[in-house]
DNA sequence: CTGAAAGCGCTTACAG
DNA sequence: CTGAAAGCGCTTACAG
């Protein structure tokens, strides 16, 4: 159903050199005062100040852009919406950069997907902007050669296992990995099962999986039983999931999960189909959501931190806005959360 | 932790004067190839092009925006991103800004305070973006006023209960609410209780709320109890505030729910506490998330179209980029999803 | 403390 | 089919 209605009319725009004119001064002057940049006499800027307000003049960024050679935006890219780990990253991505001052984040989503996020990536270049705040190491050839060639900030976000073009925030998912296992084997578990997600796109699942295996083995363990969907993450999938690996005829004490929305799905399996849980099958997570530690058993699970990996980022570039002749990693961390289900 | 490395040295950049010189053509003609703009001879757009690609040419936007007075950009506002239904509209937005061109979006988060953005607005419109999109009829006056005298597209999106300043995408809440409270009472149900979130801040909840009054009051009836956080939705306080109610003296046969999260929270909330669902108390959510279906018994809901929002925002804009002269509302619907939990 | 001038890197009529 | 010139709306040395 589509409704029409009159709007009123709009009139034309405003510049600086309008603005000069009505306060009898140059257009420098106004650029400065808009700036708050060198010296000013307060009566001029108080005039200025006054003809602005009444002239309702807004600045163009784009030409302020292109005269300073420099813009106040940030290019982000994300691999997804739909798992709420990464609107969590971008949430301090926000908060870090309310905190400093007028930035922008101009946000793309890479669908998982190199080829996009090459494309993206130029065209966030295109706009000169502070930084680019990205997902990951994996990255097409061209795709690294842009950001090592241009000399905007660079953030790949989220892990640390590999070496950064600039600047990796992140923390270490084949340690998580190996956590997730030592600390299981450590509460008794010998008989693991594996419910996963496609890790042809999520690299850093593929990561946990290979931890959680190390550690598994240091003891002479292994994973005995595995059931991995080739579709993303969700908690439906992980339902799914859970039911195939308990319907085969490897029995298992512990699923460890490819991530909480797995791992929450494994916990409706088992309440739909009567199991206890830790008592006939224990679920292990990743991420430490909200929704895992609202359960009526609060999930066990891994805390990563997502909104600090956002705030530190932009905290990192904007600290020192020129890229440096050294790459860093900033380990943002996890740690065990014990929970009920395990 | 941090950890630094050498990094490789950078070179500088490469503007169209450039690429004339190299290819022995001028500056215009090498605009016009790039932009695939007015008759070109095959063999010098070759030439041009092969230029282009050994010298590594990125086009610099910031200028060409300038120069063509209008940009690329599309300015989206959101309320937050910790809700998961602004994702799922931001992805709808995505998708259609990618079937179109090569539009990017500059996105940010109000924080449901309509201060912030009204300054979020006026850094947005300095960018000359091709449109604006944000969230829901409250806006400042100062806002109101920027956004009319403008000559961008602006769509207000989510609900439809109020005129638009150019375009409104989304749904009736108040009929949301109506409906909801038509449909629980075709079932039998007479006894209401209403668990909700802070509407301050959530202005469609409190439309849902009027909707489901009023749908009420028709059969005669009324809320017999309410629990009301002053906190924003969760499921966590969906949990509390379920409590809350049903610790209380009023007996309630159904709760209706501000938003699924809260009734997912309000369906904990009874798992731990040994009550059964429907029989022992029903449970009425709103948006037909994902997490909803998947509950081991699947949550009765209303489907609002998050994605689709999103998606007829940016393709209500594409299609015609100038401004008309009359406002538009474009009604994106719910509908009630039965599921098993009333 | 203020102004005149050049220039940022493109695009757009206009002319040929 | 192509080029020379002006200009988009700012900022930035430089001079005074």
């Amino acid at each position: 159903m589509i409704i029409k209605q009159r709007l009123p009319d709009r009139k034309s725009k405003v510049t600086v050199k309008e603005v000069a004119l009505r306060a009898n001064v140059s257009e420098s002057t106004v650029s400065r005062i808009l700036r708050d940049k060198g010296p000013i006499a307060d009566a001029t800027r108080d005039k200025v100040m006054e003809v602005v307000r009444t002239m309702g003049y807004v600045p163009n960024r784009i030409a302020g852009s292109l005269a300073s050679l420099s813009s106040n935006l940030v290019g982000v890219i994300v691999p997804s919406l739909s798992n709420i780990v990464f609107p969590e990253v971008l949430q301090g991505i926000h908060a870090g950069l309310e905190s400093n001052g007028h930035m922008q984040a101009v946000i793309s989503i890479s669908d998982y997907d190199s080829a996009n996020e090459e494309s993206m990536i130029r065209g966030l270049l295109s706009w000169k902007p502070a930084a680019v705040l990205t997902t990951g190491f994996e990255h097409t050839d061209a795709t690294r050669r842009m950001l090592e060639l241009s000399d905007v900030r660079v953030v790949e976000m989220m892990e640390i296992d590999s070496d950064p073009i600039d600047i990796a925030v992140g923390m270490s998912h084949r340690s998580a990995g190996c956590e997730t296992g030592r600390h299981l084997i450590a509460k008794g578990y010998r008989r693991f099962g594996y419910v996963g997600h496609n890790w042809e796109s999520d690299h850093r699942a593929r990561l946990r999986h290979e931890g959680l295996k190390s550690a598994l083995a240091e003891s002479g363990l292994g994973i005995a039983a595995e059931a991995v969907t080739g579709s993303a993450s969700s908690v439906g999938a992980g339902k799914e999931m859970t039911a195939q690996l308990l319907g085969g005829d490897t029995p298992v004490e512990v699923i460890v999960y490819s991530n909480d929305d797995m791992a929450v799905g494994g916990v409706f399996h088992c309440m739909a189909a009567g199991l206890s849980i830790p008592s006939d099958v224990a679920v292990f997570g990743f991420n430490g959501l909200e929704l895992g530690r609202e359960l009526p058993q609060p999930l066990s699970t891994i805390r990563s931190n997502r909104f600090l990996i956002g705030k530190t980022a932009i905290d990192a570039v904007l600290a020192e806005p020129e890229r440096p002749a050294t790459s860093t990693k900033i380990d943002t961390g996890f740690e065990v959360f014990a929970g009920e289900t395990a």
